[in-house]
DNA sequence: TAAATAGTGTCTTTAAGACATTATTCC
DNA sequence: GGAATAATGTCTTAAAGACACTATTTA
């Protein structure tokens, strides 16, 4: 019988026939109180100038996993990393790219516009749309709809639980841009009061001292502690 | 310029190394109070021998997506389909199989034992292994240890907002069998009071008129109403 | 001082925790 | 009747909802 060494001496890939694997990024934001997604015009055949998701295909010497890939597709297009990534779920199928049976892992990531938007400016083919607008944009790459309305539920989601949406912000922001979020990712009103005693009893933030001007009264700015990643709350928002 | 019909003519996959992309499954089931995992004896190389998940690669004939294959190699198995399967995450690397980059899709699975059992004591290279055993077996195949990890923390995660653990059981089952996978899986004790509020509530389950008889008081045995599939509670039990 | 926005106080509501009590069955 | 298990009643607690109120800034 055949040991272990010699049969990885005698392996060869593709004696099955391969599956194409992709990683796609869902990258959201929040621009003039809308969400948006980063969409970019597909510079290559298949379906060749088709709005779709960030990302392409592994390069093996460089991604230690997935995550890398999709990190790294997104620094190409933003210029920098996302506030917040992590991974979504696994698209696969027959006929969802024309090439054959492929497979895509979907990351879901936030940022704040204001950081990537030089870089995004110069990038010529990525542009940030309105998640109301995706409906109007017809083809879509792939199942790219499809995946967006996922991470968008899974937004959703942990906004009920958690404080994901401040990665939405930039680095510093007021609590009324927080709400602000909220609001645009659940559509409709939250209790800023309860957004209060989470935001407080979090413990993820800390005051910069400094004041923003609104035209009333100003609001005191924030922003996230060093090293603080997540929390989950026992109980949803919005009931 | 090329169009998208000569594009699709002259691609040949193969032009980029192809990355090796299986599926597993971590199936659970409730033994003698004690949480369990389907194992399988690697019967090929690499890692021949090891115990691993049941999985494998995918059949681009038969399989519509990742899941079909998840099934397709759990029904391989266990004779039966599972009574609960979603998605866990997918797992990739350069070093987690020897033979090169891959990547796995790797599924969340809940059976109750009785269904399956039959057809795991012909299946020789199959066995039930109580979580807490885990760790005295060594090796494990590939990194399906912490593939078990990742899904053991969404079993915890799911129990407190969910009736998820119910389908660990077999199709008829008492309140105490229900509260004794509950407390096996976060492993302590819950109010059942708590327990027979979200029982009633979520409506999921019916009354199938038998007693089941313990040695004392007989209990009432319920079963899951047909076509009711997971809800979620807006708050977490067990704080 | 009025309007606008920021932030607080406090009562109500919801659903879980704690645990005592009642019910049923077998011996 | 007593032990064991099943099921219910009910008071307490934690955290969100509702919304009135106070505070600060600019016009």
């Amino acid at each position: 019988m055949q040991n272990e060494a010699d049969y990885l001496r005698d392996y060869r890939a593709g004696d099955f026939p391969a599956v194409l694997v992709t990683v796609d990024s869902v990258l959201f934001t929040l621009i003039d109180e809308k969400l948006c997604v980063l969409m970019v015009q597909r510079a290559n055949h298949p379906q060749l100038g088709y709005w779709g998701l960030p990302g392409g295909f592994i390069d093996q010497r460089t991604d230690a996993s997935t995550q890398d890939t999709a990190l790294r597709k997104l620094v190409e297009k933003c210029g920098v990393k996302p506030a917040w990534l992590e991974q979504l779920a696994t698209f696969s199928g027959r006929d969802r790219d024309p090439r054959g049976w492929s497979l895509t892992t979907a990351y879901f990531a936030l940022i704040g516009w204001q950081t990537c938007q030089p870089h995004i400016r110069d990038v010529s083919d990525a542009r940030w749309i309105p998640v109301e607008e995706l409906a109007h944009i017809d083809p879509i790459a792939f199942d790219h709809r499809e995946i967006i309305a996922v991470a968008r539920e899974r937004l959703e989601q942990k906004t009920l639980y958690s404080m994901v949406p401040v990665y939405c912000l930039g680095e510093e922001f007021t609590l009324t841009e927080l709400q602000g979020v909220i609001e645009a990712i659940l559509q409709k009103p939250i209790q800023r009061k309860s957004l209060v005693r989470r935001f407080e009893s979090s413990e993820m933030f800390e005051e910069t001292g400094k004041m923003a001007v609104t035209g009333a009264r100003q609001a005191k700015v924030y922003r996230r502690k060093a090293g603080v990643d997540g929390l989950n709350f026992s109980r949803n928002l919005g009931g």
